[in-house]
Formats: C-alpha cells, structure tokens, sequence
DNA sequence: CAGTGGTCTAGACCACCAG
DNA sequence: TGGTGGTCTAGACCACTGA
C-alpha cells in the first residue's frame, strides 16, 4: 500500500500566479517527477491545506482541475489518489504542429499555396460568411523528418491574420500564429474520417494509389464565437492515428 | 444587442439534488429550449445568485461545469454569455449503442462470437493480465437501421461482467451493462486510425473489398484504474464518422 | 469610472466508505 | 465510528473590460 504523500513547502503568495495554481503545478510536477507514483494517496485536503498555507477551497480548486485533466481520482470517503493509469494527452485546440514539436519530432511545412479567394462552398457553412467573400485560402504540406504527415487546406475569413506571409507559415504552425496575434481561440467542432486518397493526395503523401487516408474537417471560434479558422485535412493511415483521453466527468 | 436573461425561481431545498446542479440543468434547459439564443448575457453572477436564492459562489460551480461543457463563455469585466456556437456531443465515455439510441436511431445488434479464451497479445498489454489469463471475448456486429456500422471485437477480464450472456449484448451496449453492475468507468485511452477493411470485414460491413474503415482501439479503466475492457472496432468510412467538440481549458 | 468575473477565506454540515 | 470528499455560506479584495 503506497502510503499517503504530501507536500511540504508554503506557496508564494507574492507570486502574480493565483494559489490555486500553484498548488495544481506543483501536484503535478510531483506526478511527472515520479515522486507520487500512481496509485499514491494524497493527504487529505484539509491537510494539504495546512501543509501549503492555504485555505481548503484553493486546495480542492486546484484537485479540481487535476481530477478533470483524470491525472488525479477523488473518492467520497477514501481520498484522493494519483490515477493509476497514464493520460494521454486528449487532442487539444492546438496545431499538428505543435504536437509534434512537443513530441521531439522536427516538424516542416511546404506552403502548397496561397491566396485570397472568394470563398468556396464548402467553407461558406464552416464560417458563416456569405458566398464570394473574400478569404485567405492556403495549402500545406507537412512533414515529420522526411516523410509527408499531413496534406491542410484551410480558409480564414479576410482579417483574421492580417499580414501573413508565406514564410510564416513555413516557419510556425497555424494556431501558434493566432495565438501570437491575440486570437484567442475557445472552441472548435471537427470531424474525423476515413477515405481513399485521391490521386494529388497520394502523390504528395507518398502513398499508393487509393490507399486509406484519415480526414479532419475542423472549424474553430474565438471566445465572441466567431469563426476563426476552417481546414480540410488528410493524413496518410499508415503513417498517422488520433491518440486521445476520455475523462468521465 | 441581445437582453441580459435571468432566472426568477427560487431553487428546491428539499431536493436532494445539489442546488449548484439544479442551477446548472435550469440554465441549460434554458438554452436547450431556445429561450437563452446563442450570445445572450446572463445576469451577473450575484444577480443570479438573488434570483435563486443561493450563494454566489454555488451559481459559479454551476456556471464553471457548463463553461467547461463549451455551453458558456465566461468573460471577466463582460459577463457569462450563452456559447454563439453549437456545441457537439464531444465523443464521451458512452458506447455506440448509447449515441445511436440517443440520436433516435434503432441500433440492433448481432452478437458473432462469445466465449472465454487465454488472453491473446493484443489484449495482454491493455488489460495489464499475463498471458494466458482468462478473459471473456465477444464480437458483435452493430446495425443502425438495415446497415452494418460497426465491428466489433472485446476483451473483458473474467469477473468483471460475471453472469453476462449473449442476450445481454444483444438487448444493449456494453457500457450501460457495465454501469447497470455497479462498474464505474473513470478513464479510457484510445486511438482512431484508418486502414483497408479485410476480406472477412468488408464481406460483414458490406464493403467492397478493400475499402477504407475507420478504427478505433480502446482501453477503459474504472475509478480504481483498473482496466475493465479492450476493445478493437472497425468502422464503414463511408458510412460513419468521429464528431466531437473541443473546448479550451 | 462602474461593473464583471477571478480569487480567497474560515467556517459549517452532510453523504459516503472502511474497518 | 472516524475520516474522507461533497456541498454550501457570507463575506472580502483584486484584475480586467468597456464606456
């Protein structure tokens, strides 16, 4: 039986993060440092709250936002303990290639094109705009050390990213650029599916002809809820799959 | 500019329903029914408060889990407003017979295979057992109206759903099983991929052959992080998709 | 500037679980 | 029966937003 662990050191209240933070981070270095190896019973929370100088909500707002991320497991009765099992990182509002940046992968992308357009059909829905407005259209290649990962068509209405450029999305991926110009994106809906790639898509994917290819449509909002951003991807089956975590609420 | 809306009734003290939840299902039966669009403000936190008759910070606990449901946006120095976006059922810890019958489809099922077998490979690194251990396997074929829409293939650790049978299966999902048994589902870990349907696939979903399937692999634990079930399933790309929503935190 | 949500406190009582 | 998290209260002050 792993016995109950704690943590001993105040927070910082001099700090500009909020309490309730810290005492999330710091759980959660503990975690990833293997210091709380999973199964770990955590003190209890008005313990936790001594041991920290904190107050028991801050405490239990900080568990809180653990227990959702399901890297902690609260039990009316037990305790709280670190989940046995290992989260995988759901699939977040954030780029591809971010995701591979942060998996050690060395991301780079060929912008296939770019242009503004009069919006097409198919992203007049995705971004409530009427047919014919004009919107930034561009095409991506991107690759994970030699091999193409990804084949992205995205439209964003005119105005979202002012003075993009080529190179910028050669050199960073779509939502860091938002991201870098105040765009804060809250929401996206997407879909995931499967099909055969048609013959453009197999070349540039490096695949056979007809091979399966797996397909995200994703359209995301900001916090007003206007639509930011709609893409139109394909990754090639054998070389890419949707890694995700479903936490009970 | 769309009114501020409140809610005039007092909430049920004599429920035993937590007052923050009974906020919570006002508020979104609200939205539901229309009579909160898309974009409305909301009182303000302590107006609400009043206006139900509870403590501010039980209005926020309500506020925060239809927040994190993408349902709300909070706003500091604007306000709460009623997300302008449609929400998507985000996929949830439920299984396929449960979001088709939600969807009003008639989901059958015709159960392939039953039986206990020494846990092959594939299971062993799931379920965490040796090799060998036992373990309850089925198959099931998953039809939504006249159409196949999902193979499915299961491993269960023996003792988990002891006593089940292939009635069982055929009459619903397998996780409404598992809850109805007391089996309290926590986390699951899964990967959505594509690849070409096999012969045997193709001829039981009605494909042609080689035609793409979506795939999807999937590990679930209960709260005490125990894996409860593996399961392996194979999707008709052409007639089936993942759609789900993604918030930021 | 006034109004909003964000954070925090120090209590209280309850429902649930293990031994 | 004792300990746990679950819920709830009535305040307080702060940071941010828009006019």
């Amino acid at each position: 039986m792993t016995q109950p662990e704690g943590l001993d050191e105040a927070v910082d209240r001099s700090s500009p993060v909020p309490l309730y933070y810290q005492v999330a981070q710091r759980i959660e270095a503990e975690i990833e440092a293997g210091r709380f190896p999973p199964g770990t019973h955590l003190h209890n929370e008005l313990t936790l709250a001594e041991e920290l100088g904190v107050s028991r909500p801050t405490v239990r707002n900080a568990i809180s936002h653990l227990a959702d991320k399901g890297l902690l497991i609260k039990r009316r009765g037990i305790g709280t303990l670190v989940a046995p099992v290992q989260v995988k990182r759901p699939i977040a509002l954030s780029s591809l290639y971010d995701d591979l940046h942060q998996s050690g992968q060395r991301p780079t992308t060929r912008v296939l094109a770019f242009e503004t357009v009069p919006c097409p059909s198919q992203a007049v829905e995705a971004l409530c705009l009427a047919e014919g407005t004009a919107v930034l259209r561009f095409e991506r290649l991107r690759l994970a050390g030699e091999r193409p990962i990804a084949l992205m068509v995205n439209f964003l209405p005119a105005g979202v990213l002012p003075q993009l450029s080529r190179d910028d999305l050669e050199r960073s991926g779509l939502y860091g650029l938002l991201r870098g110009r105040g765009v804060r994106l809250h929401l996206a809906n997407q879909i995931i599916g499967a099909r055969r790639a048609d013959a453009r898509e197999a070349r540039l994917l490096e695949l056979g002809s007809g091979a399966p290819v797996l397909t995200m449509r994703r359209t995301a909002y900001d916090d007003a809820g206007r639509p930011v951003e709609y893409g139109s991807h394909a990754y090639p089956a054998e070389r890419y799959s949707f890694e995700m975590s479903l936490v009970t609420r």
